[in-house]
DNA sequence: CCATCGCATAACCATATTGGTATATATTGT
DNA sequence: ACAATATATACCAATATGGTTATGCGATGG
């Protein structure tokens, strides 16, 4: 079932495994070695929402499935942050300049 | 106490708050109205882990509670995505070319 | 002062997540 | 056919999360 890549991506370990897959594609064991405080199930739990989310495919080769990375829900969320890009390229860490150089959407009534 | 900023950002109703706190700042309540299916004290803590992942800022003036935005830990985030971005933005989203030019792992001897 | 507003915290509950051990499944080597 | 390898799933305990109601508390208005 679909898995939202936020909530994937909320693991440090999980970001670690896209981190490794980002430079190049790896079979399930060889990441569940990169991260020896972790049992085998468990990196494969994790394999699992990652594929889930849709954040790596898998390819089989003979005995072993080799993760890649999958870019496009990445891109989601880079979609959502690039929202907020402007905020701090600009330098208005302050955000006050910026609100009140806008028209004032006068926010009083509730609907 | 310090929170994880991605784990703060796994919630869409904390997502749907910083995109509110993106145009303007707002008061608790405010905010809160903006979420009618969840109730007041919902809101609060939502509130309390943005505030703890740094996301957000509180200025109190006489009753009110105005949240801002907060961008250096999204800048955070952002630059964990930007070592991805250049997957999407060559159009390599097949991932097999860049894959296979590669000098082949060899990953079947354990160590 | 006292009531009220605006918001946070506390206490509580249901569900989700994470990690472990044991086990299943599929593939390969002998 | 059998053992070994590579990985996934089942099951369970511990903890985290998100929501609710009840309550606390500082600030304000009468």
């Amino acid at each position: 079932m679909p898995r939202d890549v936020f909530s994937a991506l909320a693991d440090p370990t999980r970001r670690q495994v896209l981190d490794l897959l980002s430079r190049r594609e790896r079979a399930a064991g060889e990441l569940g070695r990169a991260f020896p405080h972790i049992s085998q199930p468990g990196m494969s739990r994790h394999l699992r929402v990652l594929r889930e989310a849709g954040l790596v495919r898998v390819r089989q080769v003979r005995r072993h499935r080799y993760y890649s990375l999958q870019t496009d829900r990445l891109a989601e969320v880079d979609a959502w942050i690039a929202k907020y890009r402007g905020f701090w390229a600009t330098e208005l860490d302050s955000l006050e300049a910026y609100l009140d150089a806008r028209p004032r959407p006068r926010k009083d009534r509730p609907r």
